[in-house]
DNA sequence: ACAAATCTACGACTATTGTCGTAGGATGCA
DNA sequence: TGCATCCTACGACAATAGTCGTAGATTTGT
């Protein structure tokens, strides 16, 4: 329902998804997972978790060892409704046919399972309408 | 295949959706169709519709009242692929399940039309890798 | 107790986005 | 033919993103 929800960039999102994983952790902690991998520095790591927090989207609590312990203040799944309701309307003008066919109408073929998967939610959906 | 595809932010996305409707256009035309709507001045479209084209994404023509004539330089479903694949696997790991539980799970209730349509999508996709 | 390692805080820089304002050329009507 | 209108080109500006470097405080291992 909430609709104001935090909008991450690109690198804000990596990070969240190291805290949301693995909360509450340090600074370090999320460098080794991605910063190596993506070949950038500890600060810059260290500076993208701090603009999270000024932004509100981090709590901070002092470590026994001097660093700092980052937990998130929005629920991974708040903000992937965020994202994804946001593409859905953007680009999609509310269809979550055409946001599915685009999101793998394609190359990339559709496993059986990912379908069996979605044609199960599909029909828990459908009960759950029918039971209104 | 592609995967170099043309990544539009919001305002140019908004651009781009007036333009594969309605091209070739002009950018009043755009203006027209959004300007007044968002709010903002003829300029700003205009500048929006030069940047661009800049980055290639518009062929400009010259229209025979002294404006300019643009029309899309990638298509629809192309770019609108990219944005979604985009999101598909930066915050949903290639789940289209996730993408499409957290697209609509929420208090968005989803209409018997649209889990129509999901369902018969999917038949045919599993007709599809059922015939490989 | 000291030097090495580790953290944080900050400032800086470049690129991108979103938005205008202004200048000046072209069009078109009275 | 001359003024009002419309269009483009450009530059500017603030905000956001992504990335570091450096400085100074703190911890730690010997």
């Amino acid at each position: 329902m909430e609709h104001n929800t935090f909008q991450p960039s690109d690198a804000e999102l990596d990070i969240l998804q190291v805290i949301w994983e693995l909360q509450p952790v340090t600074v370090r902690d999320i460098f080794e997972r991605i910063g190596a991998a993506k070949g950038v520095g500890y600060t810059t790591i260290l500076k993208q978790v701090q603009r999270l927090t000024e932004k509100g989207a981090l709590s901070k609590t002092d470590a026994p060892s001097g660093a700092h312990l980052y937990s998130a203040l929005f629920s991974e799944t708040q903000v992937k409704k965020g994202l994804a309701n946001k593409l859905l309307h953007a680009a999609f003008s509310g269809s979550a046919l055409q946001l599915m066919q685009h999101a793998l109408g394609d190359g990339e073929r559709v496993s059986a399972e990912e379908l069996a998967a979605l044609k199960q939610w599909l029909d828990q959906q459908k009960n759950q309408n029918d039971a209104l």
